[in-house]
DNA sequence: GTCTATACAGGGATAGAC
DNA sequence: GTCTATCCCTGTATAGAC
């Protein structure tokens, strides 16, 4: 018999598996969880920890026990979220022939990340101003790094002569507003279902990169 | 002899000239330019009356003069800026013969507002959800309003047989994303000057109208 | 309309027991 | 690792003078 969710979540998000899958303690997982659907919903500096402490359904000091201070578990949030978008894009980058093909990959993928995982997704997007200076600077790095693979894949396809953008960057970052958009605007039970949303991102993706 | 930008803006901000022409009262105007930044800074929980009071050179009382509450404050800027905004763009439709033409010149502003009203559109964008519940809904019609004028251009162009797009909704969406997301990346300064990136969005717009 | 002063609630974080 | 209890600061908002 495997256990159905009692927690608000719909659907179990890529994190949460994966902090299954290392064997991170339940308690942990328990509050960091409570702590992304929190910053989520009402935003860092909205958030007090007795509210997450409340969804964790442990004691505001229980906190303390997992993380040094409400921001670094904002920080770790970003972290974690950050480094298994890389792990999966790197991944996506690397299925296909050819540049449009590992294009229509990684933008189906990264789409599908927004829309499924949309409270850590809204937490790393919109939340990071409240990091320190010092784990902002780490934060950037990994932000970086994803734009990177977006950006190599877009300079590959010019190139080769298959894409016809001019301003590799400029190609880059429209598509990454596409994706990352999906942030804002998504929300389950949308009238398009997640298939629908990234195959379309996939092909707009395309048709962005071949606009001179 | 004109008055030179004595405040920490770079450059006068549409809604800042607006309110202007409008004579609103300098005491008010200050306040709420710099309640603006304040909030687009630090966001909206992170942003103290103190904060405020400080950027506007007042007393933390003085906000209290023109804002019932700081949350009244946030609800104001909304309305203003969204306002404007829908001003700006349903003057921008008008302006061209076909769809195509109106599409570029409402795609070219709304890219534009973003990058030049970087702060307003940040709080527009990112804050709205500190809100009361009834003032987010006044707020999310206007949104809507918005939303309706790419959408209805989109459907005109579809209707005339020069856009190939075949989900109006979606393909409004994706074009928005363009557009709104210019708040999340740009700066001034940007490597590229704002009508490179207004000129491009544009011509992105039509290519995402014109994908199947 | 703007100030000084202040009430008083709520927040982050810690102490110390279990 | 988790709790109860609590410290102390910060934050919103008001009172009342000018």
């Amino acid at each position: 018999m495997h256990d159905d969710q009692a927690s608000t979540h719909p659907a179990k998000s890529a994190l949460a598996r994966r902090m299954e899958e290392y064997r991170f303690p339940p308690g942990y997982r328990t509050m960091f969880l409570a702590t992304v659907d929190a910053f989520a919903e009402k935003g860092f500096h909205g958030t007090s920890t007795r509210d997450i402490a409340a969804r964790a359904g442990m004691s505001p000091a229980a906190l303390y026990a997992f993380f040094s201070s409400k921001e670094e578990a904002l920080f770790k949030i970003a972290i974690s979220a950050m480094d298994l978008t890389v792990d999966l894009l790197t991944a996506e980058a690397e299925h296909g022939d050819d540049p449009a093909e590992r294009l229509h990959h990684v933008v189906k993928t990264f789409t599908a990340w927004h829309a499924s995982n949309n409270p850590v997704s809204r937490v790393v997007l919109y939340q990071l101003e409240a990091l320190t200076p010092e784990h902002l600077a780490e934060v950037a790095d990994r932000a970086r790094g994803i734009d990177r693979i977006v950006r190599t894949i877009v300079q590959q396809g010019i190139d080769a002569g298959d894409f016809t953008a001019s301003d590799t960057r400029a190609t880059a970052t429209a598509i990454m507003s596409l994706c990352l958009d999906v942030t804002r605007w998504y929300r389950p039970g949308n009238r398009r279902s997640p298939e629908e949303i990234c195959d379309l991102n996939a092909r707009l993706a395309l048709s962005i990169a071949r606009t001179a």
